[in-house]
RNA sequence: UGACCCGUGGUGUAACUGGCAACACAUCUGAUUUUGGUUCAGAAGAGUCCAGGUUCGAGCCCUGGCGGGUCAACCA
């Protein structure tokens, strides 16, 4: 009974591709195999996006116990380069997948991509032509109007075997010469009209150095690559769909049986302020709008990684997006509430104030310092508990004290109770200013009964303040983050670039203090400062100077309202 | 003026071979709380792009519109 609602709500929750894998499996299709990839370009830093694909290349694969090889789409040696397969592969990693040891790289089959193209010319369906680009693509027509046929598409058999021959022996300069599939000049689909093959090029290959001279482009690599390796399904997004009668004209051609790899499109991922093209992420990197692929305001899993986000909650972000075909605008909140979720689960609350005000409790003793126990975090109680001390001067924040506060504010003010959080309830008998009318300095006297676990201690009160012992806190740098863009289409605009839309204030660098116990965080350790979000220790961090990131603030429903 | 793909609350998704439009985020109440966090209870919000058709019954099928996206790299 239980089993079958378990089945419906799964049944009901299955994207499209998962039916049609399903599908495929009822009809006993490539004998029950479910074969996927993930085929990076080595090229640049893995992004959100690159994830969405990640988590249903492999997730595909893991549901329906079969595989997900890793392969590296590595056929323009001008672009591309190891640096990026080694971060590539952390990327993943980091994910939480494993491609155990299918790590292929579509530059392993250029041998059998050009015993294929000599193939097909053989078969008169390609041709070498001489042409350059531009008048290539000026026959090339327009989805409107057909295209019209090279001056080189009869050229015999035998005649575009020696020059393809030729072509990779280095005879000839590059963009002198490609190898075009015949195919139709006159399909409405313009992938179809004879498009390039192969191509010459004396860039080194980071992996098959200088032995070719001619490298395949995508098209003729991609779906081949898919047969070679049996994958059966072979998901890409939307904008590849109309590469697909390309991709079954090459197969059905290269096949030599009954087996043959079918692609299928979803939805790329778009998130709200924020671009996530190669291009525009390289000009931020190279235009300095940002430091670096890492820089946590950066949607790169670098970036986000550095910025505190947890793979599970990338992976839980995709779970709750979705796949299909239809052109999405992902909320930006979906992300940073999928990161609070999971870190409110697993980050130890910590007291940290990072705008301070200093407040004496003046009947407190002085020189005198009190262990407070505290617990780690109320979600997890196998998580313990840890002493923070309290003495005579403490730090709270700023914004938790008011001269002249409405209501409704339920933390200091002139004569107001506020418990310190594991420590005291405390009421505000005074407060001091400087000449230019700042508070500089609150005074309050304290309850020696209401000590946490004391016998008034559960008194109610209006309000709890984080706060930190002056003597005892640890200077610390936070970085604190906004989204890079001010607009939530960046790219969305015809008459301005995504850089018009910087948010100044995507990036504010403060010092804090901290309690002492964090002097033993460790690099991308996760914690909720209390009452102001989630932060971790920075990759700059070292013993003689903390750096913290702001991952994501808290839910914070008083700020909405004020 | 072509081909292909897509139109479901603000956003993203769901609705098995037609059968009371569901869920998450966001929003708004209220309760609990030593985090204005979390948790819990609840509310509001779409009648499924439009117009026809088939049907006892259409978000789902058919026809025609409208709107959006993709495609004319020796990039992937």
């Amino acid at each position: 009974m239980i089993e079958k609602k378990e089945d419906a709500r799964e049944k009901r929750s299955m994207n499209f591709i998962e039916s049609i894998v399903e599908e495929d499996l009822r009809q006993g299709r490539d004998d029950g195999r479910v074969h996927t990839r993930f085929p990076p370009e080595p090229n640049g830093y893995l992004h959100i996006g690159h994830a969405k694909a990640i988590c249903l290349d492999f997730g595909i694969a893991e549901k329906y116990r079969g595989k997900c090889n890793l392969r590296f789409d590595d056929t323009n040696p001008t672009k591309e380069d190891v640096e990026y397969v080694d971060s590539i592969k952390e990327d993943i990693r980091w994910l939480g997948f494993d491609w155990e040891e299918r790590e292929y790289y579509a530059s392993d089959y250029f041998g059998q991509l050009y015993d294929f193209a000599v193939d097909l010319i053989k078969k008169g369906l390609a041709y070498v032509d001489d042409q350059s680009s531009e008048e290539i693509a000026s026959q090339k027509g327009t989805p409107t109007e057909p295209g019209i046929p090279s001056p080189f598409r009869d050229r015999p058999i035998d005649e575009n075997l020696d020059l393809f021959q030729r072509m990779n022996t280095g005879e000839f300069p590059e963009g002198s010469r490609v190898l075009r599939a015949k195919i139709d000049m006159a399909s409405p689909n313009m992938h179809m009209r004879d498009p390039v093959i192969y191509r010459i090029l004396y860039h080194p290959h980071h992996r098959t150095g200088s032995t070719w001279k001619v490298y395949p482009m995508y098209d003729f690599a991609h779906g081949q690559s898919d047969y070679f390796e049996g994958v059966t399904h072979s998901l890409c997004t939307l904008e590849f769909e109309v590469h697909r009668p390309l991709y079954d004209w090459l197969v059905e051609h290269l096949r030599a049986d009954d087996y043959r790899p079918r692609q299928t499109e979803f939805n790329r991922l778009n998130l709200s302020y924020t671009v996530l093209s190669k291009r525009m992420l390289l000009e931020l990197v190279e235009k300095e709008h940002v430091n670096g692929w890492d820089d946590p305001r950066m949607p790169t899993l670098t970036g986000l990684r550095r910025r505190g986000y947890t793979p599970e909650s990338i992976r839980n972000f995709n779970d709750s997006i979705g796949y299909t075909k239809v052109m999405a605008n992902n909320d930006v909140g979906l992300l940073e509430f999928a990161v609070r979720e999971d870190l409110n689960k697993r980050a130890p609350r910590v007291m940290a104030v990072l705008n301070p005000l200093k407040l004496i409790i003046t009947n407190y003793p002085e020189n005198t310092t009190e262990e407070m126990e505290t617990i780690n975090n109320p979600e997890d109680e196998s998580m313990g508990s840890r002493k923070i001390p309290f003495s005579r001067e403490i730090y709270i924040e700023r914004e938790d004290f008011m001269e002249d506060p409405p209501r409704k504010f339920f933390r200091l003010g002139p004569g107001r109770e506020v418990r310190l959080k594991s420590a005291y309830i405390i009421k505000c008998e005074d407060y001091k200013k400087d000449k230019d009318g700042n508070i500089v300095e609150v005074c309050c006297t304290y309850d020696e009964t209401t000590r946490s676990g004391g016998p008034e201690a559960n008194r109610k009160v209006k309000g709890t303040l984080h706060w930190v012992s002056a003597k005892h806190a640890v200077e610390a740098e936070v970085r604190l983050y906004d989204r890079l863009f001010s607009d939530p289409e960046p790219a969305g605009h015809k008459d301005k670039k995504p850089a018009d839309f910087l948010n100044p204030g995507s990036l504010r660098v403060i010092t804090g203090y901290v309690e002492p116990s964090l002097k033993e965080a460790k690099s991308l350790d996760h914690f909720q400062f209390q009452r102001l979000g989630y932060f971790n220790v920075d990759p700059d961090s070292s013993s003689g100077k903390l750096v913290f990131n702001r991952t994501v603030s808290l839910r914070d429903n008083w700020a909405k309202k004020g």
